[in-house]
DNA sequence: CAGTATCCGAAAGGATACTG
DNA sequence: CAGTATCCTTTCGGATACTG
């Protein structure tokens, strides 16, 4: 280690902490917590609410952040079965500064869509 | 359209944020703005310093920020060629709030260890 | 309703060799 | 040095069928 090692170990390798921001910012994570930020849902209302997810990666994806503990499950022993979903504290600090970025990405898309057409324009006639 | 809707376009299927957001919070990509919101530096400079990355996969990773507007590209027609890479203002904007994320998400990964480790407690002996 | 199990095609990503 | 091109393995993720 030396003085030009970067100050986030998150960018190493191997490091836990990068497992679970994956499971906050990759394509289901985000959703999931973007919807389950707005209220407690349970499984096939959350279907419905992230748009174009399959009931595995829904699962796979909710089982993630609850090991995590980001998310917690609430299972009713009824029948028909009913569980419902919501964002721990944690996950709900986590679910804020992802929607912090999240909205600021959002709010320059226009900057970046107009740096495309001029990064396309320059090489796309090649 | 209906008031059940989420309120970010972001989670949309085919939304083009989304594209842009990927390009952030992906591995290489968030690795990469991390790097250089450090300062400035050369191909094999952000090579050294992104632990892991592939030639080929800084090389796509720098195409996708540099089209987005996130990073400038600075060539010197020089031989050996010098090329060197730096955050465009509206890139370190994205990284500051990436950042934040990603340091919050590392403060708290005793909690996420904790969390996990009773889940697995849980549900490893079944 | 709330999932799990399986199969399979698509896409990401690493290793290596090569170019200007 | 700064990449590109190719090959090949691994992972992701959708569709479908099934269970408690």
């Amino acid at each position: 280690m030396d003085s030009t090692d970067l100050a986030y170990d998150v960018f190493a390798k191997q490091c836990p902490s990068r497992t679970t921001l994956e499971h906050v910012t990759g394509r289901w994570g985000a959703l999931t917590l973007g919807a389950l930020h707005e209220g407690t849902f349970r499984f096939n209302e959350l279907r419905r609410r992230v748009d174009g997810v399959s009931e595995k990666m829904l699962s796979q994806t909710l089982h993630a952040l609850e090991r995590d503990g980001l998310v917690r499950r609430d299972a009713q022993p009824t029948n028909p079965p009913r569980v419902d979903y919501q964002l721990t504290p944690l996950g709900r600090e986590i679910a804020e500064r992802l929607l912090t970025l999240i909205d600021f990405v959002q709010s320059r898309q226009d900057d970046v869509h107009k740096a495309q057409e001029s990064y396309d324009e320059a090489r796309g006639g090649r």
